[in-house]
RNA sequence: GACCCCUUCGUCUAGCGGUUAGGACACAUCCCUUUCACGGAUGCGACACGAGUUCGAUUCUCGUAGGGGUCGCCA
């Protein structure tokens, strides 16, 4: 039999860390063996379900890569796969329940199901046999009075509806699996192998909920500059090592490395530094074109505006590896799409101290405008030219190059920035700065 | 309160009876360097505690402490 995995989140928010790590670790197990990855939305509580929540799961899945199989706007013959659909199906096992006397009801309504009063074993591929004796637990209740079903009883009607083999989910339900195990016995179905996974903790160690920092995809992720699979990366390493000589993976390697049972038992705590660690390591292998495509939405954010993406693309490529964030890229490369650029205040101030600063930047704009070509070679010569008539070096002429170049004290090459933007702009450029900065 | 899970550098972790307890992130210093970065090198830094088993415990057992989770007509 294939193996068939689900991820069955509660449309109630954003997609979550934790749930996008469960989501991760679900959809590489199914990958792994080659078997069927189920998204089911689990949407029983119509007072707290959102249609928006729902979408933003779906995007948040889709943008980590993880495609599923059977699902909303997949298909797949267990469906539907929104338990806010699958009522007909409930009331069904609901009724075997009541024919077996396992359920009563309250004075209002509600039904319980009755726990059996035995010790159930959970069988679980990371914390191993967890034996539960018998509680003084009240019994569950499974159906409100308005006839729609509870978490416990639809999620195993539907894990056995849908044919689960293995149930990947947070530690945090490992204490009412028993409760679902009796309800599998209950229905005669074998219940599946489990697979707890640690949760991810905040920094101070408390549970990561939907306000912290880092918890949500969407914004956490998605808009703050990070690349999917760098996210990707970073969360199989929480509360997973694979057998590998470096963390840095990608998706197939991965997905060949996994191993559930590897998978550790003890919760991990949420690190935002290695996550942009890894996000700097994957911004620095993408082509130039690759690059510009991931960071365009957050240049045009900030008003950048441009018609040569090939010019764009060598732009940002060229400080790559001088930021974590695709947000970051910006104010590190907003000078090359306008002339408009605003000067760095101290550096102005350090400028104005040294009035011998002019002469330079005039030697060197002397000796650039005499370039006949423009490459980054000639610039540099051109530099170097400048350098050898006034008997200093070009490494001194450089800074106040870039500066007149950028407005900025750091950045790409000053002879890339020439280049990239050009011998007319170049030479324009000084000119402003001398005007306006240098000169008083 | 009851029950369940967990416990190695600040963080993620390797380790599966005998190791100078290894790596990654972070941090610090140095090198490289037209800046900022990248890269390279070095440093800092841990087996929660107590018993037991054993010739020998980070590793096995029990206990204690600490952390997390569950005990909903939320999922």
């Amino acid at each position: 039999m294939s193996l068939r995995v689900r991820f069955a989140p509660s449309p109630t928010g954003d997609l979550h860390v934790g749930g996008a790590r469960t989501a991760l670790f679900n959809w590489l197990m199914a990958r792994k063996t080659g078997g069927t990855f189920i998204l089911r939305v689990e949407d029983t509580d119509g007072a707290r379900n959102t249609a928006e929540a729902s979408a933003g799961i779906l995007k948040g899945l889709r943008w980590l890569g993880l495609d599923w199989d059977e699902g909303p706007e997949a298909g797949g013959d267990c469906g539907p796969y929104f338990q806010s659909q699958r009522k007909d199906i409930y009331d069904a096992y609901f009724k075997k329940l009541e024919d077996a006397g396992r359920v009563y009801a309250e004075p209002d309504g509600a039904m319980r199901f009755k726990f059996s009063r035995t010790a159930i074993t959970v069988h679980d591929l990371v914390c191993g046999d967890v034996t539960f004796a018998p509680t003084e637990e009240p019994d569950m209740t499974i159906r409100r009075p308005d006839g729609s079903y509870i978490f416990h009883f639809v999620n195993v009607v539907d894990d056995i509806e849908m044919r689960m083999t293995h149930v990947i989910r947070g530690e945090d339900h490992l204490s009412n699996t028993w409760k679902h195990i009796d309800l599998f016995n209950a229905f005669g179905a074998t219940p599946p192998t489990y697979v707890h996974i640690p949760l991810i903790l905040n920094p101070d160690g408390t549970k990561m909920s939907k306000r912290d920092e880092g918890s949500a995809i969407e914004h956490s992720y998605m808009n703050a500059g990070f690349l999917p699979d760098a996210v990707f990366n970073y969360l199989c390493m929480l509360g997973w090592t694979p057998k590998a000589e470096s963390e840095k993976l990608s998706r197939s390697e991965l997905t060949a490395l996994f191993d559930a049972e590897a998978i550790h038992s003890s919760n991990a705590k949420f690190d935002l530094k290695k996550a942009q660690w890894f996000n700097a390591q994957y911004l620095r292998e993408l082509s130039p074109d690759a690059l510009l495509q991931q960071a365009r939405p957050f240049l045009t954010a900030k008003g950048l505006q441009w018609t040569d993406d090939a010019m764009a693309a060598a732009a940002v490529h060229s400080v790559r590896e001088k930021v974590s964030l695709l947000t970051e890229l910006p104010e590190w490369v907003h000078y090359f799409f306008r002339e408009d650029f605003p000067f760095e205040e101290d550096v102005v101030a350090k400028l104005k101290a040294k009035p011998e600063n002019a002469d330079l930047l005039k030697a060197a704009s002397d000796q650039l405008a005499q370039a006949t070509e423009w490459t980054e070679q000639s610039v540099h010569d051109a530099v170097e030219a400048a350098a050898n008539t006034l008997a200093i070096k070009a490494g001194k002429l450089m800074p106040l190059l870039r500066f007149a170049l950028s407005g900025q004290s750091r950045g790409p090459g000053v002879t890339t920035i020439a280049h990239l933007i050009g011998k007319e702009k170049t030479l324009a450029r000084i000119q402003r700065a001398l005007r306006e900065v240098v000169d008083n």
